[in-house]
RNA sequence: GGCCCCGUGGUCAAGCGGUUAAGACACCGCCCUUUCACGGCGGUAACAGGGGUUCGAGUCCCCUCGGGGUCACCA
């Protein structure tokens, strides 16, 4: 057996898709696994839509979910080029080939023309699928229509009354007959090879031995098969996996919300999370651990264990997995991750200005109750503002006895700056005023921050210091009614 | 519409002829707790329908229904 080897071939007209990050990530597994070869080209024969930022886009994209190749575009390889539009002679040798070989005719039919066909077809009920038209034309009326200026695409003569069947790696066989499909362009008239085209050529000659990618492409299978065999290569496994569908079930598309995987980095989401999110959508493990890291997945992914039904992009699920793993995070990998997204907060100077010891114990007090590291922009406030009580907040100031907890804590303010000491201090306060802990803890609460919810107050006040503390417990006697 | 794929709780998903039909997310309840969050415990909830095959069917076959994909000189 032959090493694996395997591919991910985005096109560059957009930033890399949920989806597209998800073949993508089945076929490093794949090839992790079975201890094979990643090989990343870039299918940009779309001139219109294709573009150079987004072809680094995707592969920055690619590298941030944390995979890795053995060849490809940036990293070159034995199989270069890599970028189909760099790779246009090799295209035209094939097809020069199948035109000699009688098994590929020019098309002169315009776009106009096949629009025309296409509709007439529509309104007749029956399904559009070029009519053949080129197909005999006689060698003087080709020379006619080069003449008079026309240049012609290439179509691919289908064979007829064949059956091509597909075994499917993941949905076992896939029988299609060839009369459904109408003759296909391979190469454009203007010289540059159509998706099937080029694909097939470039699977073979890289010889890639399994292509792994998604469901949609599973129609075009039979046209590819074609070629292969056309061209007397030899054909690889096929293993098609099911779409990512958004709440609708319909396809995910840009109109759910955030579909690029830099939306996701953007928002704060971790790569790990993502990473192991995304193995488990329409991936599952043997046992019931669903929480797994990179070199567990590459371990025990297997192709029999992809589900063949496609699976609803569950936002809920991905918040969930992406607290767990910033609760894994320690504190300074935590305060790097965090770095970014605390610098676009009006906070950054004054988290800056913090002492070492102050930024773990904010760490601390923030780790366990963040979904996404975004989240942090609204954690920060309490620790330095400080606004005026909010509803709520009043209610529990507004109770008897506030000002003797109050002034209580006032004098026992530990000197030494530790969140054990503030949380002892609040605890002697409750002892030595014979009260419930809730009735001292909410009122500091309310009095210090303005807030009923917030992290844990010993923490908060750790991260403020003596200095600030005393100042916040002034300032909040002072605003007390009596 | 033609062709193709899919069909276990709201979602992901285990199951590969015999199970009280796992587990996770979400939801609900209880506990822990200064609050919220975290965490712990528990609960509600599923084999799309109908025919077969079989001693026995979520598991195999057929039909129906439902959902999706694809039918370009886009990939």
């Amino acid at each position: 057996m032959s090493k694996v080897r395997v591919r991910f071939a985005p096109s560059p007209t957009g930033p890399l898709h949920i989806g597209g990050a998800r073949s993508a990530l089945f076929n490093y597994l794949f090839a992790v696994h079975e201890g094979g070869e990643l090989v990343v080209r870039i299918e940009d024969t779309d001139l219109d839509r294709s573009k150079r930022e987004y072809e680094e886009e995707i592969l920055a994209s690619l590298r941030w979910l944390g995979l890795s190749w053995q060849e490809g575009v940036d990293v070159g390889g034995p199989h270069a080029p890599y970028r189909q539009t760099e790779r246009l002679a090799i295209y035209q040798e094939y097809a020069r080939e199948l035109l000699d070989r009688g098994l590929a005719y020019p098309c002169f039919c315009t776009e106009e023309e096949l629009e025309a066909e296409r509709q007439a077809a529509a309104a007749k009920g029956e399904m559009p699928r070029y009519s053949g038209k080129c197909r005999y034309l006689t060698d003087e009326e080709r020379q006619a229509l080069i003449d008079s200026g026309r240049t012609p695409a290439i179509r691919f003569k289908v064979p007829e009354n064949q059956v091509y069947v597909v075994h499917d790696l993941v949905r076992g066989q896939v029988v299609f007959e060839s009369d459904n499909t109408g003759d296909f362009i391979i190469m454009k008239s203007d010289g540059i090879p159509t998706y099937n085209f080029a694909v097939v050529i470039d699977d073979a000659l890289m010889g890639i031995t399994h292509v792994i990618r998604a469901e949609e492409h599973l129609p075009n299978t039979p046209r590819q098969l074609m070629l292969y065999e056309a061209l007397r290569f030899k054909r690889p496994e096929f293993a098609h996996i099911s779409l990512i569908l958004g709440e609708d079930r319909q396809k995910m598309s840009k109109r759910h919300g955030a579909t690029s995987l830099i939306q996701y980095r953007e928002m704060g989401y971790l790569p790990q999370a993502l990473f192991n999110f995304l193995a488990l959508l329409g991936w599952s493990p043997e046992g019931e651990e669903e929480i797994l890291d990179r070199r567990q997945i590459e371990a025990s992914f297997t192709l029999d264990r992809v589900s063949r039904s496609p699976a609803v992009f569950d936002l809920d699920k991905l918040n969930w997995m992406n607290q767990q793993y910033i609760k894994k995070l320690d504190n300074q990998e935590l305060s790097e991750r965090l770095e970014p997204f605390i610098a676009a907060t009006p906070y950054a100077g004054q988290v800056a200005q913090l002492t070492p010891q102050q930024r773990e114990w904010l760490m601390e007090a923030v780790r366990e109750r963040m979904v996404c590291l975004k989240d942090i922009e609204n954690l920060l406030p309490v620790f330095f503002d400080q606004p005026d009580p909010d509803e709520e907040a009043r209610a529990v100031l507004s109770q008897p006895g506030v000002r003797q907890v109050l002034e209580a804590i006032q004098a026992k303010l530990p000197l030494k700056e530790d969140p054990e000491e503030y949380r002892q201090c609040i605890r002697a306060t409750v002892k030595e005023l014979k009260l419930k802990a809730k009735d001292v803890f909410m009122p500091v609460r309310c009095a210090l921050t303005g807030l009923v919810h917030g992290p844990d107050l010993h923490l908060i006040m750790a991260v403020w210091g003596r200095q600030e503390t005393a100042r916040r417990l002034e300032k909040a006697l002072a605003g007390l009614k009596e």
